[in-house]
Formats: C-alpha cells, structure tokens, sequence
DNA sequence: GTTAGTTTGTTTGACATCAAAACAAATAAA
DNA sequence: TTTATTTGTTTTGATGTCAAACAAACTAAC
C-alpha cells in the first residue's frame, strides 16, 4: 500500500510544478509560486532538478514594469519521445511524438491478415523503423503505447478479445516485450483516442469527458475527475453494445439492436445501400457527402440519429462537459454533428445536455496512436502527466 | 490548490490507519504497521491520537501464541452520529447512525403536499425530533445528509430539478440552513443509496459498482475507482432516461422510449394491470407476487427483461463488479432478479457480463438515508470514510 | 525459578521536505 | 542618486516519517 511519506509530497509538488509549466509558459518562479500556492524557496529547488534533467529549460528574462526582471521557463518538449501505435484491420500506424504530444514522424504499413504472428511481426518492424527515425535527445524514447481495437486488459497487456481482429487472450505485450526493449502499454483504441483529446486535443480543460469513437465498431473512452475510467475487468466503455432497438437487429456479440448495428461506418455504408440502391465503399460515401449528393446527406442524417440516441444516454448518465466524436466517421463532418446535436437536444435531459459540447476529434487520423504514445508519457511522469488535479477531497485523511 | 506539505502526508496515513482499524478491528498496532507499510513509531504516534480524540479505544490485550501481548484496538462507533434524510414524494424518512452506519433511531412522517415551503418544515421538524434522541458523545452530532429524487447540485445545495416533487432551481440547504446549525449536505437519492451500500452494505468490497435505485422514476448511483461520480453539473446517474425503445412510450421528460417508462414502479403498475384486467397498487402487486400469483409473476418478469435492458448496457460501458437493485422495486426479489440476471446473460458481453454481481439492496428501506447520513460523514472525516486506499496514482496530480 | 527467545510497542536520532523570513539581485520611478 | 518593488536564493525552523535501539511483556525450555 502506498502510504503517505516525503517522497510523495515531493511527486506531487513537481507534479504540480511541472504542469503549471507545461500549461503556462513561459512563466516564472515567482508566479508558479503564487499560483501554486508553494513557497518560493520550493519552487526553484523543483524547478533546478527540472533543469539538471533536462525537462525544463530557462528561456532569458522578460520585461516587467517595476522591479527584478522573472526568469522565464519553458518546458522542454524536445527531451524526450514516445511512440505511439494504432493497430487498425487493415493497417499499422505507427507514429513519434515530443513530450508535448507533437508528432515529429509518422508511417503507416498494410495488414494483409490479422494473423497474430505476423501482426505481431508488422509492429514490430513498424516500431523499429520509427525508433531509427528519432533524434537523439536527453531522455531518448521513454516507451510504446498501442491502441488496439477491442477489449483489452491494461494491467497485463492482454488483448481479451477482439471479433474485428479475430483475437480471443492474446497476450501481446509479451509477444512485443520479445523483441522491443522499451516500456509497453496496450489499452483500448477509444481510450487512447480519449487520452489524445484529453492531453493534446479539444478537452484539456474538461475534468469529463467522453470520446467516441466511431469506426466499424463503437467504443467509448470515458474521462471522469480527469481519469480515464477503465473498470473492474479493464473493459469499460463498450457503449457500443448499448440495446438502442429493443427487438433490433442481431449483432456479432450475441445480441439484438446494439448501437453499432446503427451508427458505424458499416452502418452507414448499408444504409446508404438501402437508400440509392449501390453498394460503394465509405470513403466514396464521404467524397459524395462533400458533393451534397442527397443520399449521402439522408444516410448520414440516419446514422447521426442513432449515434444521437446513444451519445444522449450517455450525457443522461455521466453528465460530460464535451463530447467529442473520433475515429473514421468524424470525417462526415458538421452534417453528422448537427444531426447528433438535434437529437441530443430533444433526447437529453436539458441539465446535462445543455452543459455537454459535442465536437469532432480534433487529431483526427493521428488521435488513436498519439493517445497511445501518451500511455507511455503518463507512465513515465508518475500519474497523469499533464493531469489537472481541482478536487483533493479525495486524497485527505480525517480532521482533528 | 491543495499542494504536498506534511499535513497531507498525516491526514493520507491517519486515512490508512483509520480504516484498518475501522475494517479489521480488533487490531493491533504491530499487525496495523506490517499492513500498512507504515513505521510502528508512526502507527503508534498516530493512534494515540485517534484515542485521544475518542475515535480509537483499546480493547485490552489478545492471546498470542508467544511473546508480548499484542493490545488491541477497536473502532469507536459510538463517538459521534450523522443524521441522514430520505426525501419521498409521500414521505420523510429520518433516521440517525452512529460512526459505524449503525442505525440507531429512526422515524418516518407522511408529507401531505410537495410544496416547498410545508416540505422544507417537516424536514427541519423531523431533523429536530432525532436530534432530540441522540446519546450524548464526543462528538456529537456532526451533520446531516439528504436523499432526494431528482437533480441535485451537490456542491451548492440545490435541488436543480424533480419533477416528482414538482421542484425547479430550490436552494434546499440554504433554506434548511437557517433552521438547523449543523453541516448539511444534500445529493440525489441513488447517490446516497450506492454510498450506504459501498460503505455499509453489499459493496464495502468493490472498487466500482451501481447502485440501480427503482422506484417511480430510475436513479443510478455510479461508484467508480472508489469514489461517487457525480459528473460536471452534479447530474450524472440519469440512466434512468436512457432510451430503450427507439420509438416507444413518452417520457415526462419529454423524450420517448425511456428506461424508467418500463421499468419502474409505476410500469410495474401498469404492466400489471393489463395483464390483469384490474389495477392495483404496488404493495398489491408484492403481496400478490408472495402468494405466487401468475399475473404478478409475469408483470415482474416483463419489467425485468427491461431493467435488465439498462442494467446490461450500464455493465459494459462501465464494466462494474457489482450491480444493486435497490429502492422499492427491490421487494420483487429473486423474481426479479432472476429475470434481470437472464437478460444480462444474453445482452451483455461476456467478458464484462461475467465479472458483474447483481445483487439486492441489502439496506432496503433504510438504504438511501443512510448513505444520506453517510455524506456528514465522509465531509468530517475527509474524503470516503472506510476507504480502502488501493490506487494511489490519483493522488499525484493537481491544479484546474 | 531462571533464562533465552520472541513479539509488541516506545524512545531516540537522522533525514527529508516545506514554510517563513532574511537577504541579494535587478530594475523602474521619483 | 535614492527609494520602492519584484524576483529569486539562502538560512533557519517546524513537522513528519523512518530506522534502530530499547523496554515491556510474554512463552517455553531447562
């Protein structure tokens, strides 16, 4: 059990140095002193070891009107890198990114199966051939974190199971530990997307959030006290196998009118089947969607519906400040959002809908890895990295 | 902002001892030092200040098997009491619990209308009545909790919305406040009833848990990692308005299709009436259920499928180790639980479907006032009461 | 009965950390 | 040139935990 000792004071105290910094520079001393509430003296003993370590830099003096000019300090983003993986069906994306989430290279490679082997096998060379790419720096590559489509147990590194790879207890951590030499960390696609959000993207200040991510199959990333919430087994955030049709169609986990029967990229592209009487791929949905073409309009309005119900269930019982709608489908744009928005609107009770934000990822195609990469920043800056603590109720103890 | 100083590192390690103590008792301060991780001087330091303000007492020596006899330490239930508030539509149930959630007194007084002003008396009336009976003690009284059906701003006091009460924007504490001197603090009921339940009841061992209040309407009260989730207005939990029948019966709330119009008591009511020809009341209904009618059964099993219905889409995208059905509708029983437990069988996934224990309440009526109670208490003790401090990755973080 | 060994709990001294205050440095305005 | 002000460092002190030594209490073997 950890208990409280000097050495917890001091982690919380950089903790919270650190991401003053990281949030507000440049800024000074002095002012990390009076907006932390730490004494002067404490904050530059932190910010020297910051300093010998290579995390922090001084950027020179700036102007002020009266008295001793502050001493700016800027953090380091360049000290370090991380390498994030996107394990999709059909492909690898394997990207590097600074210790702010910058992506400084990227590739991506083909899956021609889902062979665990030779997946294994194609994240590994993908890994190795980014790592060749990366500068040298003070901290050098500090881990990997890969996004996987499916349940997966962070603690072990276990893919559980995973029906659009044909995975069942896949032990890919340690199938990758053979032969990467870094920190790993495998987690959920939706909740990696959600940590990109939360760190880099349209959620930073959003002490709860939800991240859905929309592809050929529904997950949700769930940040609740500025925490991604990952359950008692690691699998929450299955909101795609949310019942939206009570009697609905079958879906592949065994039950009837789960909402990714309704609103996936799969969905749509039935949908818009069924209402131009052609079957074309997504992308191509997409392109006629940019022309206006009616159907596409209609097919999308259809999937917004449903993907409105599902996200209103959620508002109604997590009560988000943002939303954010990722993954492939994001790409139909402010014609899905404003559908999403109207039945939200007419769905959701109007205390909790009328505080959510219902935006698109603002990553985009990189949200998933980068989010990724960010398991491996968190892991190394001891908790939540850039992690915005407002409530320590939790952490006190009893009053004499 | 809350920064790392020694008084947190004592406040965290009294939590530690506290609870030990609180869980294990009788303990001894050898068998608390090798527990916890902490030095026996600092057990020793720290429970002598537990005994002195009365929270801790010495039991008197235990048998050893050799060497010095161990001198045990219990909890001193009887320090101090919380009273604790179940706001009905048609009632006020009051009651008092000592430090242990003990309830050592209760009563219960009808509310003739739902008018604020008349409603706000009765309370401080009944309040009145129980603090009048309460032992003296150390501490005293330390506050009082409400439980109340609807929307509640926990931070402010506020009542935001019940539309069974027929309230909108009712400052409640500010009004109780200027009657009754005590802290008061106020949360919506299925809040208090998944505290009294994680603290007191079926749940003291489970990190993530639901608590399913049914009653007129559907509550959810959300325990995650510990703590209550209570989302960024103070809302979270209204499952009960998810939409589970995409073109189904108009909800209240404006919305169509909505869980608690299938699966609360008053569907139950319903239900039961056209299957029966006849209506009844709900307590009819449960009587009738006793005696093994077939039409109680039947209607039972059809709110069941339903509540299943939500319960199971709850399970995956939260992926808890334990569901409990509490508030009236509990009095079904194992009929109802059956059926629920059949529906998760078949809707839910597998993986987190088979890690979820559905269970009854086992507070029953005394449930959501005693989580109300539960609130002071966890106020005066800082953060949940008999917490068990697992994960200490949360603790790390800071600032908004 | 005495002694050795064991466990419990206290006392003492070392160490780490933060806070407060004094101090030094740098600068603008009077 | 002096004064006021702000920044950042140094010094000193308070608080809390830890490790080790110690004292107390007990069992079991001789």
């Amino acid at each position: 059990m950890r208990t409280g000792d000097q050495t917890l004071i001091k982690e919380l105290n950089k903790n919270i140095i650190m991401n003053l910094i990281r949030n507000q520079s440049p800024i000074s001393r002095a002012q990390i002193s009076v907006e932390s509430g730490l004494n002067k003296a404490t904050v530059s003993s932190i910010v020297d070891e910051f300093i010998q370590e290579g995390l922090v830099i001084e950027l020179g003096p700036a102007r002020s009107a009266i008295g001793r000019r502050p001493r700016m300090l800027g953090f380091n983003a360049t000290a370090g890198y991380a390498i994030g993986v996107e394990l999709g069906i059909e492909y690898v994306h394997v990207l590097t990114v600074d210790l702010a989430g910058r992506v400084v290279s990227s590739h991506e490679s083909p899956l021609p199966t889902t062979d665990v082997r030779s997946v294994v096998a194609e994240i590994v060379a993908c890994i190795k051939e980014e790592i060749s790419n990366i500068p040298d720096s003070d901290l050098g590559i500090i881990g990997v974190g890969l996004g996987v489509p499916g349940l997966v147990d962070f603690s072990s590194g276990n893919v559980l199971y995973s029906p659009n790879l044909g995975w069942s207890d896949v032990p890919l951590r340690a199938y990758l530990e053979a032969h990467i030499n870094l920190p790993i960390f495998i987690d959920n696609e939706a909740n990696t997307g959600a940590l990109a959000e939360q760190l880099f993207g349209v959620g930073t200040a959003d002490e709860n959030a939800v991240y859905f991510s929309v592809g050929t199959g529904i997950g949700v990333g769930i940040i609740l006290n500025h925490g991604l919430i990952r359950g008692s087994g690691g699998t929450a955030g299955e909101f795609g196998h949310m019942i939206v049709e009570a009697r609905g169609l079958r879906c592949s986990c065994g039950s009837r009118g789960c909402l990714e029967m309704y609103a996936s990229t799969r969905a749509l592209v039935s949908k818009y089947a069924q209402l131009a009487g052609t079957t074309v791929s997504f992308d191509e949905i997409m392109r006629r969607l940019r022309d206006g073409e009616n159907n596409a309009v209609q097919a999308v309005n259809s999937i917004g519906h449903y993907l409105g119900t599902g996200i209103s269930n959620v508002i109604n019982g997590l009560n988000p400040s943002l939303v954010v709608i990722g993954n492939r489908l994001s790409e139909a744009g402010e014609c899905l959002l404003n559908s999403v928005k109207d039945v939200i609107h007419s769905s959701a009770l109007d205390v909790p809908a009328s505080l959510a934000r219902v935006e698109l990822s603002s990553l985009g195609r990189n949200a998933t890895a980068t989010g990724a990469a960010s398991l491996a920043l968190n892991d190394y800056f001891q908790g939540p990295f850039p992690y915005a603590h407002t409530e320590p109720s939790r952490v006190g103890g009893r009053q004499g």
